[in-house]
DNA sequence: CATAGTTTTCAATTTTTTTTGAAAACAAAA
DNA sequence: TTTTGTTTTCAAAAAAAATTGAAAACTATG
C-alpha cells in the first residue's frame, strides 16, 4: 500500500467511526486530514484536500477548535489563517471526554436528579423508580470516573489501562 | 412531578442521548419504555405508548433483541409475543459494549493495522506513520481494557469504578 | 386445508441532517 | 478611504436517515 492510498483509507475509517459515534463525518475526516498532516493546513487546502465546500470546511474547523482538537497558527506576514490538529492522542482523548461529557453526560444526570423524586406507590412507580435508581447511580459513577481521567495524566491514564488488562 | 410526566421525560431524555451517541432515537426509547415497564410489553402496547407505527415498532423491537437488550417472552395460549428488557444495568452496559466495539473499534483496528505497514521515508509518510502508530496503540489498549470488561463481572466493574474516584 | 390473528417486509414518504455557494462581513495593505 | 484577499454566514438544495402503512408472509387453531 502506498502512502497516498493509506491516507485516504485512514480518513476515510476516521469518518466512518466518528459517524457511528454520532459526530459529523466531515468534521472527523477534517481532523484525520490536520492529524496526519506535517505542516499546518489552510482552509483552502483542506477544501482541497477532501473535496468540500468553503463553508463546510470553515465551518468543520470552527467545530474543531470548539472541541479543543485543532488550533489556529498565524505566520508572520501572511493573511491566510493555518490549522493544525493537536497530535498528542492523550490530549485528544481528554478534550473528546471533556466535550460529550459536558454536553450528553450532565443533561442526563440533570434529568434523573429531576425525576429521581417520584415516590414509588404502586407497580408502575415502583419499576420507574428502581431503573431511575440504578442508572442514576451507574451515571454519577461514571460521572465521577471520567473527572479523575480527565484531570489525570498520560502515565496515570497508561497505568489505569495497564491495570485493568493486567 | 407525577409518574406519567416523569416516565414522560425519562423516554424522551434518553433517546436524545442515544441519539447523540449515533443511536435511532426511537430504538433507544423503546429500550426506556420497557426498561421502566413492570410488565412486558407487546408490540401493540409499545405502538401505542411511543405514537409509532407498526413497522417501526417491530423493526426496533428486533434491533434491541439484536443487542441483546430486550428478549422476547411467550404466554401459554396466548398468540401475541411479549418483550421485556434486561434491567440489569451491568450487563445492559456490557450488552453496549459488546456490540459497539465489534462494529466500530474493531473494523478501526482492523484498517490500522493494514496501513501501519507503510514506510516512513519523507515528511509526509513521517508524520502519517507517527499517528498511526499512537492511534493503533491507543485503539488496541482501549480494545484490551474492554475485553477485560466484558469478561468481568459486575462486583469487579464496581470495584474498578471506586479505585478510579478514589 | 382454510381462517384469523399476528409479525415481517419494504417501496414510498417524511423528517432530519449535512452541504453548498454566493453574498456579507471583516481586515490588512495600498 | 478604497482595494483586495480572506473568513463567516445562512437560506436553499441535496443527501441521508427514519418512518409509515399496506401487502405479504407466517403460524396456531378449528
Amino acid at each position: 500500500m502506498d502512502i497516498q492510498e493509506g491516507k485516504q483509507k485512514f480518513i476515510e475509517s476516521w469518518g466512518k467511526m466518528a459517524s457511528d459515534w454520532g459526530i459529523n463525518r466531515t468534521m472527523a475526516q477534517v481532523h484525520a486530514l490536520l492529524l496526519i498532516a506535517p505542516e499546518p493546513l489552510t482552509a483552502d487546502e483542506v477544501m482541497e484536500g477532501l473535496s468540500i465546500s468553503r463553508g463546510n470546511s470553515n465551518m468543520n474547523l470552527r467545530a474543531l477548535m470548539d472541541w479543543g482538537l485543532v488550533h489556529k497558527q498565524l505566520k508572520a506576514g501572511e493573511r491566510k489563517e493555518y490549522f493544525y490538529a493537536e497530535k498528542d492522542m492523550w490530549t485528544v482523548v481528554r478534550q473528546i471526554i471533556v466535550h460529550r461529557k459536558k454536553k450528553e453526560l450532565e443533561p442526563m444526570l440533570k434529568v434523573l436528579d429531576e425525576v429521581a423524586n417520584i415516590e414509588p406507590n404502586c407497580p408502575e412507580s415502583e419499576s420507574f423508580c428502581n431503573v431511575v435508581k440504578d442508572i442514576r447511580m451507574l451515571s454519577s459513577k461514571a460521572n465521577q470516573t471520567l473527572d479523575t481521567l480527565i484531570k489525570a495524566d498520560s502515565n496515570w491514564f497508561a497505568n489505569i489501562f495497564l491495570r485493568m488488562v493486567r
